[in-house]
DNA sequence: TAAGGTTACGGCGATCGTAACGATC
DNA sequence: GATCGTTACGATCGCCGTAACCTTA
């Protein structure tokens, strides 16, 4: 056994169990592949993948059992080398920040900027994705931390710290009715709605309010952005209900938005890693960083 | 980086440090020992050892911060192996169960019999020692699972599950004034005293009852095993406290033994073995079968 | 000076790449 | 028949062992 037959497990499990892929993902012929997957089963006695005639279709229930453990060795296996790399120079690497739209724009800049400043020799990579697609992320090591507020709290792999709590706005064109008088779950839910789609910033809330009113609202369009929303706002789609926080009072002057705190329950969004997972220092100060930015946007409302 | 050289950190821990003696265990020469732990730290890029000439002294702190991630790799490399093993074939393997003498003349005799008649193709190796060293045995890999009464529960890294329950007895010889009467501290403590050795068997509890009382026993001579205690016992020395399950209605005839479950608090022995370890079928066989071996004892008292 | 560690070098074995073959959609 | 996997074979690279050398209790 070592460890390059290890990583071939893990490669096959994110490649369909196919040969020729791995061998393509670590630079080495399929015949080269083919043989370490037969020394290996060779060396344990028994196969470790399924086959139907010479294709691997899936894993043997001997393959499912050791499959954890397999992950458990190429994480442990990186974090030795990320550890390494760490020790001899904290100022250097790269950070990989899964999060979504809203977040992206709305309330990393301030914090990543400052980050920056910290470390110029850490390339960053933004990746956005939906909730879902961030804990695969993190799951399949593409990214270092996430950043979100739907999903993340229940996976039991995961280290979740809170990041800030945000209430949602509903943002309408300056003559609209809305933008004056009470607003209230009827008078909102008697327009046309835009908002996020499913699973993303906070959605989950809007329909914990509603329940149990045997209101509902008619979301005539759905996006995971928020600047979408608010384009189809301008012309005069609908009302939008977004994040606070992305509301903003300089770039948004041609709407009106209003807090929606008491009508819908507060979102919280949060910071996620993968627990097993070493983080080099300088990801420790970028979520510091990230935590501090929350403090002052609290502080700031 | 390969899983010799993860494999050579683990020995070297375990050996003082020393290349010569790693290479002996690894059945390599010292030379090939000594280039793979250069190549490995050159591959890092930063030693991983302290050095005091050419001798390793310790470990630098990027060792001390990789070798929780060497310890990971080799405890699951093991796992795939006892995997593989157990699939291939459940009812061939060895067992390593350490535990104190006590624990192993008075308790497991019947459990192990079981066992035995289950899988006759499992190797037994029965390891005594003080619950403490059990616990090193269990990290070290030298022991499978633990049996024991002290320690522990404190470990995080264990899995520990109840066992059974029992008490202390006094015993005698027939003739003593402690054979007859109800039985105090106070009578006890008048007498000279032989039982368990510091952190076994129970001893702690005998601790705990004596504790603000004011009194204390005059032990006059403490023990790892049971039958030495008797043995003295018997030649008059003074009165022992044993573990009430070791007092042999069959072979100590000769002695009276007597209940002190109001005075001493009850013990608790436990079945610990290490939480990311993966234990074979016969393995956990064995544990449900010292679970009943305890139930039905639970039942005949 | 004995024991432990490093360096140099030769040989063997492991693993790769090429290539031809076999199987499967 | 195009793609995927296996087998065979030659070449290379890595790793071990021997041995000489260096260093420290």
């Amino acid at each position: 056994m070592n460890l390059s037959q290890i990583e071939l497990l893990r490669i096959l499990q994110e490649n369909d169990f196919s040969l020729s892929k791995a061998a393509e993902k670590m630079h080495i012929v399929q015949s080269a592949v083919s043989r370490q997957l037969q020394l290996f089963e060779a060396e344990l006695g028994s196969p470790v993948y399924e086959r139907q005639g010479k294709r691997l279709i899936g894993l043997t229930s001997l393959g499912e059992r050791i499959m954890e453990q397999v992950a458990t060795i190429n994480l442990a296996k990186n974090n030795i080398q990320t550890i390494a790399a760490d020790y001899i120079d904290s100022n250097q690497g790269v950070l990989h920040i899964a999060t979504t739209h809203t977040q992206a724009k709305y309330f990393l800049p301030k914090p990543i900027l400052r980050f920056r400043e910290k470390y110029p020799g850490v390339r960053i990579y933004m990746i956005e994705a939906s909730p879902e697609q961030l804990i695969n992320k993190l799951h399949s090591r593409n990214a270092d931390i996430a950043i979100c507020t739907e999903k993340v709290s229940e996976d039991i792999d995961l280290v979740v710290k809170p990041c800030y709590e945000w209430h949602h706005a509903v943002v309408v064109p300056k003559d609209h009715p809305l933008s004056v008088g009470k607003i209230t779950l009827e008078r909102l839910a008697s327009y046309p709605i835009l908002t996020y789609s499913f699973g993303f910033t906070g959605r989950s809330n809007i329909e914990i309010a509603l329940k149990n009113t045997g209101m509902e609202l008619d979301v005539i369009l759905s996006a995971a952005d928020t600047d979408v929303i608010k384009t189809y706002v301008r012309l005069g789609m609908g009302v939008g209900i977004i994040a606070g926080m992305a509301y903003d009072p300089l770039m948004d002057q041609d709407l009106i938005a209003r807090d929606l705190s008491p009508l819908i329950p507060s979102s919280k969004t949060k910071i996620a890693y993968l627990k097993n997972n070493y983080l080099p220092l300088y990801t420790q100060h970028f979520i510091d960083e990230l935590q501090v930015a929350a403090t002052e946007m609290r502080v700031a409302q």
